[in-house]
DNA sequence: CGCCAGGCTTCTA
DNA sequence: TAGAAGCATGGC
């Protein structure tokens, strides 16, 4: 994946497999928006960004190539190749389908206090009303940068209190929130060795917080580490599953499960799929 | 008013 | 081990 830096900006050519508002609307994160003509913006690893693809090239506006290397090629997962991924799909009706219909979804790897926390918030809850708590949580507790606010550290959360948690009004989270805060604070659960351990282990660890359960630990592997064996089931999820798997997914593509949920939870939620 | 939303904890049998 | 209630908040 060659980039190059131009008058400010980085400029990826033969841009595949990648649509910005499939990637960044599909309830993976919950930080972007499109600000019109395709530009989409937002704030990532404490930095702002503001992207588009025009011709099938990407650009990151005013980035310096040392911030496309550090974060942004893995944040966009540039180095894999989704169309094996998708032609992995074809063996089944369904699953090319939703392949087809999704081929321009990446999962995005992002920051794993970030994606912890974003899914404990996500539970019992709707999309619209997630990103407004999390900007509320931003705004209050975040930094403020140039474009926004960063996303809070754990350690910042883990110094308020419930009260202080309550204009956020992210209800009966927010205790979760917090003990999710006060154990990666104290080192209690430490996320950077989560990257090496294998997926079984990682799932157990991180369901030690209160508050996270099976869906919200694989939602945090899958987005926040790029496991993709992890599988998120949610209610979408299992709807499908148990209308058109109920024996579980086809073999073969159980090592891009994660990829293929997310293909799935789009082409269910678009309204394309009959379920009941 | 009731129902639901990218679920989890707790209680009950 | 399985099933159901309760949970905060807000949109419809």
């Amino acid at each position: 994946m060659t980039a190059v830096f131009e008058n400010g900006n980085i400029l990826v050519p033969n841009i595949k497999n990648f649509d910005l508002e499939q990637t960044l609307d599909c309830g993976q994160a919950f930080r972007w928006e499109c600000e019109g003509n395709g530009v989409w913006r937002g704030i990532a690893y404490g930095k702002p960004l503001r992207l588009s693809i025009k011709d099938n090239t990407l650009i990151l506006y005013n980035t310096l190539t040392e911030d496309y290397e550090n974060i942004w090629r893995d944040y966009f997962d540039l180095e894999r190749d989704y169309s094996e991924i998708v032609n992995s799909c074809q063996s089944d009706t369904l699953l090319s389908a939703a392949a087809k219909y999704g081929e321009g979804i990446r999962i995005l790897r992002q920051e794993p206090w970030e994606a912890l926390c974003s899914f404990i918030i996500s539970q019992n809850n709707n999309i619209p009303r997630i990103k407004g708590i999390i900007e509320r949580l931003c705004m209050s507790y975040g930094e403020k940068i140039e474009g926004g606010y960063t996303f809070p550290s754990a350690s910042v959360i883990a110094a308020l209190s419930l009260e202080d948690l309550a204009n956020i009004r992210s209800g009966f989270r927010a205790k979760y929130i917090l003990d999710a805060a006060q154990k990666v604070a104290s080192g209690e659960i430490e996320l950077e060795v989560i990257q090496d351990m294998d997926y079984t282990s990682a799932k157990e660890y991180l369901m030690k917080i209160k508050g996270v359960g099976s869906k919200v630990a694989d939602c945090t592997l899958l987005f926040g580490f790029s496991k993709i064996d992890a599988f998120p089931k949610d209610v979408w999820i299992k709807k499908v599953m148990d209308n058109y798997f109920p024996n579980g997914l086809p073999a073969g593509v159980h090592s891009y499960g994660g990829v293929i949920q997310q293909y799935l939870f789009f082409y269910a939620r678009s309204g394309e799929l009959e379920l009941k």
